[in-house]
DNA sequence: GTCTATAATCTGATAGAC
DNA sequence: GTCTATCAGATTATAGAC
């Protein structure tokens, strides 16, 4: 049940936010004009003014969109009570979360100081929440000794840095399966965080 | 003994490159324009044709020029023959080396996409080249036993992603001094990394 | 809701004076 | 080597016809 943004209603909405996220991942924000966009929906340029205010809220509803939805799939994810569970369930979302959103990903990191300034902390906001997420999973597991990281923001940053750059190389005719690639970075991750005393994970 | 780039021999060329770095860095290649440029050189737009004969080459040069110092820095040091030894002066390197230069960073990953096709495939070659002598590192480590890593290639990229990302948080006035993020992505990436015998990292 | 036309401004790059 | 002036075209956004 995908909730429309803003007020992208109706079908040419949606279609200049697809044309909008794929020339943004592609071009870059600044590199795109409202010409084009309005080209690739297949409308003159006047057209996009009455589904956005301007070319600023057209890149702000895609990332808080895609921020929203990010942390809507992860709340309706049940996160196993075992902290070692709950790393490896985290890992396998973050990826299969990522790999099928790859032009969204990209503009949420790449276009950050697009943003104004309001814009860019309503979605620096939601980045932190979903940070916190995993943060949350490695304190407990660091108090329940299963997990060695002696600082849990380093460890959270880390975690998400190596995870989310899979979306910059992974290609679905590549030489690994995206089972390959989760089972792969399990393993790191795990390995990375376990604590020294009986392998748990 | 810095080795000046290009024709930006002299005093206004080296400005114009600074210039550039920090424009590029915090507006983006695309956003920022040649008048911007000139003024924060203080000299006018067409001046700036004297030093580069366009913006792109402005773009490849600071590119190319952060890879050239890059490769170099590496050639300089001496990597021990054990691998384990091996793997932590890379990454203290790897972080030493990026974290003074958060702008040239920044822009070597963010504007590939505004390069010409051909100035990407000279970029996108030197960054292979660096991520190759990481590569042989695992490879080595891994033939000795001492790293227990099944793709060699996903832990380069697993290793570079974590590290590099450290440069889009890390503040020298912050909670942790560089030696403490040192130390702890040290034992991060050794961690996991390691082989399962007998403790040697 | 989409079009055409246009306002007002900015763009990269060049020519020629000094 | 820097300036001023300028070219030719693109930019965002708006106004009003249909």
């Amino acid at each position: 049940m995908a909730r429309t943004q803003g007020s992208f209603s109706g079908v040419t909405g949606p279609r200049i936010q697809d044309a909008a996220l794929k020339l943004f991942a592609r071009h870059g924000y600044a590199a795109v004009s409202m010409r084009q966009i309005a080209g690739e929906v297949g409308v003159q340029a006047g057209a996009l003014y009455n589904y956005t205010p301007d070319k600023q809220s057209l890149l702000f509803d895609l990332m808080r969109g895609h921020m929203d939805q990010l942390l809507a799939a992860l709340e309706r994810e049940d996160v196993p009570d075992d902290p070692c569970a709950a790393l490896r369930h985290f890992v396998r979302f973050h990826i299969r979360f990522h790999l099928v959103r790859r032009d969204a990903v990209f503009i949420a990191y790449m276009e950050l100081r697009n943003l104004s300034p309001e814009n860019f902390d309503v979605v620096e906001g939601l980045r932190r929440t979903y940070e916190d997420h995993l943060e949350a999973i490695l304190q407990r597991g660091a108090a329940a000794g299963v997990f060695d990281v002696p600082d849990t923001k380093v460890a959270t940053l880390a975690v998400i840095a190596m995870l989310t750059e899979i979306t910059t190389w992974y290609r679905a005719d590549g030489r690994l399966t995206q089972d390959e690639v989760e089972a792969q970075y399990l393993a790191l991750v795990c390995r990375m965080l376990r604590g020294a005393g009986p392998d748990a994970m």
